[in-house]
DNA sequence: ATGTACATGTAATCGGTTACATGATTGC
DNA sequence: GCAATCATGTAACCGATTACATGTACAT
């Protein structure tokens, strides 16, 4: 049960629509949790109902309306208490790892192309990251940033996001060298 | 539906019993899949039913008996298949990067114990997989290795696990002495 | 006209987790 | 005596994915 909590998180530095929400799950936060609009939007009615958070309608004329949603002062209390509780390791799920696992009796070309395309997708994922790191740091250098700013979370998860990319990038580049030179 | 897959992967170096399976999954791969013993088994059975592998029953005196487990063609067939389909993003879920995206409005020292105890669960599966690392290689360098053995794929996905613990680990440090200095 | 962004859901199904269940052998 | 390792599963529940469903506004 623990988009609740993912879905708590991502409102904590103010409200917003379920569909928004979607947004940043798909982008921001997206190497470190996963959601799909439907499952936010449930998610939202049942935190709704359990007085975690508060939403309210807002009226759009050349928009469909919408909902904003708050967390509210039992949401943070629910939060405080899934910090302090000791976490597992991550949960990782990667289909292309499991075709390279077995390479040696497929068709090698076919699990290389696997891992260029992975290569790609890990450049514009790392492109659109440090877009996001950009806008966060806003000109300033990080020691900067880091003593000023009050929105440290986002930063953090940004960079971790960051850095995984690099690293998939750099296995992906160091795994196609390995298989070529066979 | 990819447990399947990931099972008949593991099974391409050789058959294996449901425990040495389930073991696997907690160890060697676990850094890109994972799943419970039971799950292992329950699998094994559907794979059984549907042919993708063959059991066969080892009668032990100082031991449980157990069923080992062989791939057959039309599973190998199957994972070719899954080979050539493309791959989507790798799925992640990770408790702790949820609570360090609120870390501005809980209390900070909370979240800063969650990324040391990380930092050490780091370590540890580190520690492991680096044994693994020189088991594969048995006193070969990279080069040779990778000129000399057929079994590149376990070494591939090690390396990758590996990185992966090294990067977290220096996230961890970087994150902490960020939080260190505000 | 066509597609993309905005905006929100329901229903059916599938996959994964948790709890329960058992029992022998080996090493500390 | 007690814990760990070996060895295998069932049943209930819950969480996640997929398919279905609808409609406006704006830009190309």
């Amino acid at each position: 049960m623990a988009l609740r909590h993912a879905v708590l998180a991502a409102l904590v530095h103010g409200e917003a629509s379920g569909y928004e929400l979607a947004k940043r799950f798909e982008l921001g936060v997206a190497n470190f949790w996963h959601a799909k609009p439907q499952q936010v939007y449930a998610e939202l009615a049942r935190l709704s109902e359990a007085g975690l958070v508060q939403g309210r309608e807002v009226i759009q004329e050349s928009r469909p309306n919408k909902r904003m949603f708050a967390i509210t002062d039992d949401g943070l209390a629910v939060l405080a208490e899934f910090a302090a509780a000791p976490k597992g390791l991550p949960v990782g799920r990667d289909d292309l790892m499991i075709a390279v696992q077995a390479i040696d009796t497929l068709d090698a070309e076919v699990v290389r192309d696997g891992i260029e395309r992975r290569a790609e997708q890990a450049k514009q994922k790392l492109a659109t990251l440090q877009e996001l790191e950009r806008q966060i740091l806003g000109g300033r250098d990080e020691a900067t940033f880091v003593r000023t700013s009050r929105h440290l979370g986002p930063y953090l998860n940004c960079r971790r996001g960051i850095r995984f990319q690099q690293d998939t990038l750099e296995w992906c580049e160091w795994a196609l060298q390995v298989l070529r030179s066979r």
